[in-house]
DNA sequence: CCGGATGCAATGCATTCGCATTGTAAAAGA
DNA sequence: TCTTTTACAATGCGAATGCATTGCATCCGG
């Protein structure tokens, strides 16, 4: 059998290697030859784990919307036992609320986006909030409205106000991450909008 | 003197070929080369017209965004007289509801946005709605709740409302046009959004 | 201990790119 | 008519790119 290394290790390793130049050059300036360079390796390490460029590009942008995932997954698990209004204010909140990792995953997203609209596979990954999540966040603004004496207009129209919910809070949060809106203001927006929409 | 040309109609041939090309292939795939063929001139033009790339996609990237703000006009020029929610409804729609040709040039100032976030100076002209623009919009929105016989709360949560429209709307627009939202299901929920903010 | 499978390094190749350079045809003043 | 300026057209060049190929070192099952 052959030699034994850490797989995960390496590409993960060259995946780092495709976000810090993509933030730093821009998605053009992404090369096998400078991929190599900035991971520290021979290019034929590079092919070896990605047999093409595309795919490369492709396993980067998975790990990136991956990564943003979980650590808006790991700022709603760390809130533990709260109002149902706290949790849908941090849920949204985090966002909006990255570190400068974040950010830079999130602006690698976005470099994606623009270069590879036309290709379907790639715009799936980039998908808007699933089913799950809206449901939750649905059940979350019926219960913050009901804490505040408010009832509801049924299921369906919370359900709109989920999406409307997530649909602002990736807006503000593009907003923030290509610098068009300071994170305070994109904050303010935000609350301004649960205020209104949890009955005031 | 010279021989004498449409100066005009020459770079607005360039730059058409332009967003077919970043449209059909991605931005990555415009080149000099290609645009002179897609314009069905010689590459010579191209560089007479453009020192250089940049120049060439930074005026592409200059009447994109000026075309669709156009159109976004003549939506609202096209009104007349009408209540001010139906012309608050109009504009708002105006970024779900573009044709095929707008489309492709938000398609297209997406793919820039992508390329060049670094880049301040490009950036700028895709700036979010101005002072102006959000000041009429405000306005709108407290002509309308006054319709509908609501007060409103104040001239600041009007703005800050029509900051938030205008933020939803355009996410909404470019929800269509990478085509992970159908135009129906956005108008419905720019329409649930307007039901709710207005007083229902 | 050894043979084959694997992980990588190095290099070569055809293509494409942006841009510079050079040449030329046309048209308005002189 | 001659000159000068403009508007191209054509070609060339160095650099960079993606990818294929080749060679070699390593390590484990037999």
């Amino acid at each position: 059998m052959p030699k034994v290394v850490d797989h995960e290790a390496r590409r993960s390793r060259l995946v780092d290697a495709v976000w810090a130049l993509a933030v730093r050059d821009g998605l053009e300036g992404v090369s096998l030859r400078k991929v190599a360079a900035e991971a520290g390796v021979s290019m034929g390490q590079v092919q070896h784990y990605y047999p093409s460029m595309e795919e490369l590009v492709r396993d980067a942008l998975r790990r990136a919307v991956q990564a943003v995932d979980a650590r808006v997954a790991q700022t709603i698990g760390a809130i533990g036992a709260a109002t149902p209004e706290d949790v849908l204010r941090t849920c949204l909140r985090a966002l909006i609320g990255l570190d400068a990792e974040g950010t830079r995953l999130l602006r690698f997203s976005l470099a994606v986006l623009g270069r590879t609209m036309s290709d379907p596979e790639m715009t799936r990954v980039l998908a808007p909030p699933d089913e799950h999540l809206l449901s939750f966040t649905a059940d979350l603004i019926a219960a913050a409205r009901a804490a505040r004496g408010n009832a509801g207009d049924g299921e369906r129209d919370d359900r709109m106000e989920a999406d409307i919910c997530w649909t602002l809070a990736t807006a503000l949060g593009v907003d923030v991450a290509v610098g068009q809106r300071s994170a305070e203001g994109a904050a303010a927006v935000l609350d301004h909008h649960l205020d209104r929409l949890l009955g005031g």
